[in-house]
DNA sequence: TAGAATGCGGACCGACGGTCCGTTTCGATG
DNA sequence: CATCGAAACGGACCGTCGGTCCGCATTCTA
């Protein structure tokens, strides 16, 4: 337990680094075409900092992935409806996968440079069990799932509809905006699951967060 | 229209070098460990040869890939039901997907080189597009789809569900037989599209094709 | 069988992820 | 403020891999 404050270059350094990433990822369309030198220059570093503060790349994108994903995982976690875990089972998933959609659209290079940099997909990641086990438990509280079991796969479905190259692919090369998306994958999992009690009108508007 | 026949060496150390790739591939858990060196000395070629049949590492991949669908793709476009073009659509829909997700479990070690082979993604490749045309134009013949539009983002999001990383995932990590995986993925897309009127009872015991 | 065309193959190259270690900077201590 | 040990720095260096190149071998044609 003998914690130890890091030297304060050192954290300096760490944020400057997260920073130029992050700059480098998002003004790439090929995550990778951004190499780790690209990023310790851009950084004002040496490449050696890069490996001792994030051991390889796949830790230098995972942590700054987990940096930018944060708030939503906390809004999840700890926050009001229709996200928080005081939202009925169908509401939430809604919220839950146009929320995931959401992020990956405004960070989907990140998104792109993280699912590419795993030996096997994203499925390894820490990321993406808590995702999956969230959902599932969400599923689970729904009347079609109640004992018949499906709701691991059907999880597993769901979150593969938001993946970062399909939403990639689909907002560039076939040049869907992000209400278009939504909208798309709202009434595919309006399918699957059936509609939420508060969707009617127009499309789902809450979180508005801007890239920048 | 000077079609000039190939050398019949040529034509044999084309056959030799995709024997090789697909047993190297088949036999390895991560495809990043078989790089092309290990495909030419297995195959009994020069590293030349390689590039010059195929391009590059994912040219080699990609017509190896398509080699071992092409029985599949004819099934699918000339073959009789449940996969041939004379089957009412929402049994087709279900057979496409089973049968797409079989060809994925038995060759999934390739069809996840295939899929990390490529820049974003499977959805550059031919084949993607193909699968995501011939399933939309199902799905558009469904009651459900009929002209509320929905069914191209479906067909993304139903193909997803059959990710070769996923698949690999679920047979590898978490251990489940091709038995349970098909089970999954017909009740999810049940629950997306309808049951067909055929299953009933067990699982559904079509396409029983063997690894070798 | 001779000559041209086609294909072969492995030495070679540039780039990238990752390592190593001499040098610099920090901050605790008196 | 001066000193000193520890922590962090940074860029030269290394191994590997995809891809290229060109002198040589093989195959087809007449």
């Amino acid at each position: 337990m003998t914690e130890r404050r890091p030297r304060a270059d050192a954290a300096r350094n760490r944020e400057a680094v997260l920073a130029a990433a992050d700059e480098l990822f998002a003004s790439s369309a090929d995550p990778r075409a951004i190499t780790m030198a690209d990023i310790a220059v851009a950084a004002g570093v040496g490449k050696g900092t890069l490996f001792r503060g994030f051991g390889d790349r796949t830790g230098l994108i995972r942590t700054l992935y987990a940096a930018r994903l944060e708030p939503l995982r906390r809004a999840v976690t700890d926050g009001p409806p229709p996200l928080g875990p005081d939202t009925p089972p169908l509401e939430r998933a809604h919220a839950l996968l146009d929320g995931l959609l959401c992020f990956k659209f405004d960070h989907r290079h990140l998104s792109l440079a993280l699912e590419e940099a795993a030996a096997a997909g994203p499925y390894e990641a820490e990321h993406y069990a808590w995702w999956h086990g969230t959902l599932r438990d969400v599923l689970d509280r729904l009347p079609g799932f109640a004992e018949g079991g499906g709701s691991d796969f059907a999880a597993h479905a769901l979150l593969s509809a938001v993946r970062a190259d399909l939403v990639d692919h689909l907002a560039g090369r076939e040049g869907l905006d992000r209400r278009e998306l939504r909208a798309g994958l709202g009434g595919f999992v309006t399918r699957v699951l059936g509609a939420p009690s508060s969707a009617d009108g127009a499309g789902p508007a809450e979180d508005a967060e801007a890239p920048s």
